[in-house]
DNA sequence: GATGAATGAGGTTTCATTCAT
DNA sequence: CATGAATGAAACCTCATTCAT
């Protein structure tokens, strides 16, 4: 049922979704979404919530299974691979998430601001042990929000292009970063 | 009667939007909104196309601007001051642009669809040129949506951060696709 | 069961009660309702004829309880002591009869009609038998009314105001018919 | 259009009566109803409010139409007649006043309640200069309580009984509280 | 026998859109 | 030409009511 709104959210936007598209494509009656999820904007907070802490537990996961000792390179390499394999496998969610969720009023595009700001303080960090970095934190953020948009950009473009796979989006924004790197597997 | 609409539609967004609030913003009435622009729809496509000619004109004058002799990086630099002086001195038509177009169906996405689509093919004969790209056309495609994508945050980013310059931006986009360069002005 | 429906319609009103309240208040769960009282207005129904056969016998209990030999005046005190504890004991069966059956569509306004007649007519009945009382049927209906009226009011005020008593309304609605008499007990 | 509405309204109830009529019944369409009366809320305050407003100038132009040097009594029948003249030829927005405004929640209620005090006061400061009245103020009060009543509900009954008049009715109530007077023109 | 789960019908409210002036 | 006045259509939400267990 939550499947349903996400798919119906991320493809109308909140205020073209109707209750009673995401109750037909759930199968459901419309009441039914109501005794369950007790309006239309509560319902969005509940899809909003999943889809991001969804998104959150697949790059922490990603990042987990990094091996202990190996590079930061490799490290990075899993967070991607964990990013843009969530996205990829998850679409609607994912446009929920960075396209719906952000054009709509406070309360909502406050939330994904903040997981956002989440992830960019970790490029941050990520960007600020590099030798080569930037030398004062505005630039490091300033480059971490390059850094997230282009990542971002690139989940939407192997979602939107046939058969480009999280592996090539991973590869292309590693390649960007690290460009003496060798092409990963 | 543009502005007001580009306002209201660049911050409410389309559904969110009504007609009510763009005629009172610009000083007039309801009808006479319907006798120039026929409908909302309509309306809003002509805002649409008037921003992206806008930033495609203030992109072209930007490269034009650029001295005939100099070299590639003093050309791409013009090209993204013109681009982030555009969407900071603008930042409605910028998120009608980039935020409120592409989370609507298919005909305005489409439109900014294919402005973007536009956009990169410049940025992929650029990055092909230089001797250490992408060795495919496909790698270089997928590159330049990662750099525009980095753009599109990035002029967020300056829209949104007080006392962030367009300077600032184009200079940390600079840096990440030429870490060698010397800063710029 | 029939006693959370009193206290529910008597506060909300017929429609603003909702059966929900009804069950949760009485303890069990709707569709038990429905399973003992088929709908919503025949549960009304049954509740409305509840109190009203509640308060017909207080008020008949009242005149059987005076003493057989003694004066109209003793019988009138006993009938209205008898009304007025009733009311004020029972406030929302009070309420239910009194103001929301009669807010209310034909089959329930009738039915309380019916008892307020009932109760009109004997109050006819001994203001006729009063030696100064009106002439004419119609006065003496007319003036019946009035006393009715007045006796409503009076439960409603004892309902309503702190440390008022059924003693009290009664000794004030016999001071109005009956002037010359001394206080009762 | 709010006559529409007292109509309704005084009929139906507040929550039994639909926006749909009332605008029905006005002979224009629903939108149009909202557009001058913001809710289905403050339409009803608007009614309450206008009948009230009504009711009360009524009363009050009845009791200065008494000639200066009358008497008491006559002051009292001016305002009698005053009373059920308005109430008999406004039968609806009597209905909204007394039966539907007081069966609803606490703004409503409260309001005619208030309304309901002013009236109660003005008897009881009547009742308490006459000779005979009660010699307390609490009893005073309540036997306006009962007064108060009485003339409610002579109202309801004028509105119920084919060719009962206003005069028939005030006639009544003076006959209750002053036995003595012959019978006024 | 009692209930958790589900829905049909209807109510309030909004908004893009149009005439008559 | 410009607008005040008006509406059709559709959205969100609620509630009396019923099955399958």
């Amino acid at each position: 049922m939550l499947d349903a709104a996400v798919r119906v959210f991320g493809r109308r936007g909140y205020r073209a979704a109707s209750m009673e598209e995401i109750a037909e494509l759930a199968g459901v009656s419309k009441p039914l979404v109501y005794l369950y999820l007790n309006s239309k904007e509560y319902l969005f907070t509940v899809c909003l919530r999943r889809e991001a802490a969804a998104l959150k537990a697949a790059v922490l996961s990603g990042a987990a299974d990094a091996e202990p000792g190996g590079s930061v390179e490799r490290r990075i390499w899993s967070v991607l691979m964990a990013f843009f394999t969530h996205t990829t496998g998850n679409p609607d969610g994912w446009a929920l998430l960075h396209r719906q969720a952000r054009t709509h009023g406070e309360p909502f595009a406050a939330e994904v601001a903040a997981l956002r700001a989440e992830l960019t303080r970790y490029v941050t960090s990520l960007i600020t042990t590099a030798p080569t970095g930037p030398r004062t934190p505005r630039a490091a953020t300033a480059l971490a929000h390059a850094l997230v948009g282009a990542a971002e950009s690139l989940a939407d473009w192997a979602n939107t292009t046939p058969d480009a796979t999280a592996h090539e989006a991973a590869r292309t924004l590693l390649r960007l970063t690290h460009p003496s790197l060798p092409p990963h597997d």
